[in-house]
DNA sequence: CCATTAAATTCAA
DNA sequence: TTGAATTTAATGG
């Protein structure tokens, strides 16, 4: 197990040299997807790509924008500092989604921080390069004005879920976020996260989420090794959070 | 919230 | 591959 995560590291380090849109095959990414419509003059190569190791932070809060993210592989944590110095983690983002985009337009800084929960691969696109492929391709302004909506929807709905629901559903819903979006590996959730990530996601504490962990894995709803976290009783859980109807995919 | 212990990961030899 | 070092989880005050 360890050693194939080492040689498929080893060849993806090796093969994966030209990380031009053409040959890229992540077909959630909006500009991939877009790519036959957009003129290869606008498009030729105005990105970079950059690799960031697990644990990296490449959005500082504050900072100036630029440009957006987006992502090629790997996954990526996106946070917002409080006041007492808490982190509130705003999304988890996968293959193919696009970080930092409310910066795009008026603002000038980051409001956001965001670090790599694993090795990842990024491409960033400055934000007068996409200004112009925007301006020019009707599809790609809609797809991206979709993907907005969709996370304005799912940060509305996060508000409420955090003012309204128990701390114990919000650690479920939390659950389920993490199981709709990125699945299971072998009857384990597959994004490895710390308790305090599930805290900082959910509002809460990392005892808290800790104990309640354990009262949901004496029940039998879910179990835990260490990091990995496996959903046992999907129905349950849903059942439990499903009264207050907030159930969006994302 | 902090301190302690148990458990799990990482790292290097 | 192993075990020592470090990090993370779990529990109780």
């Amino acid at each position: 197990m360890l050693l194939h995560q080492n040689i498929a590291l080893k060849n993806t380090r090796k093969i994966a040299t030209d990380f031009s849109c053409a040959s890229c095959n992540n077909h959630n990414c909006l500009i991939k997807k877009n790519l036959k419509n957009l003129s290869s003059a606008t498009f030729a190569n105005p990105k970079k790509t950059l690799k960031c190791k697990k644990g990296q932070q490449f959005i500082i809060e504050g900072a100036p924008v630029n440009g957006l993210f987006f992502i090629l592989k790997g996954t990526v944590k996106v946070f917002r500092t409080g006041i007492n110095g808490r982190e509130q983690i705003v999304r988890f983002a996968k293959e193919g989604e696009i970080i930092g985009h409310r910066g795009f337009g008026t603002e000038e800084y980051y409001s956001i921080g965001a670090i790599a929960l694993q090795d990842a691969v990024l491409c960033y696109f400055s934000k007068n390069h996409l200004q112009k492929a925007l301006l020019e391709n009707p599809q790609f302004s809609y797809d991206m004005m979709l993907f907005y909506a969709n996370e304005l929807n799912r940060s509305e709905s996060k508000v409420k879920s955090i003012s309204q629901m128990t701390v114990r559903e919000r650690v479920i819903d939390t659950l389920l976020y993490i199981h709709r979006k990125f699945g299971n590996l072998r009857d384990y959730l597959n994004l490895p996260l710390s308790r305090k990530e599930y805290a900082d996601y959910a509002g809460t504490t990392e005892e808290q989420v800790i104990r309640i962990f354990s009262t949901l894995k004496k029940e039998g709803l879910i179990s835990a090794k260490g990091k990995k976290i496996g959903i046992v009783n999907l129905q349950v859980l849903k059942n439990e959070i499903s009264e207050h109807s907030y159930y969006l995919d994302s």
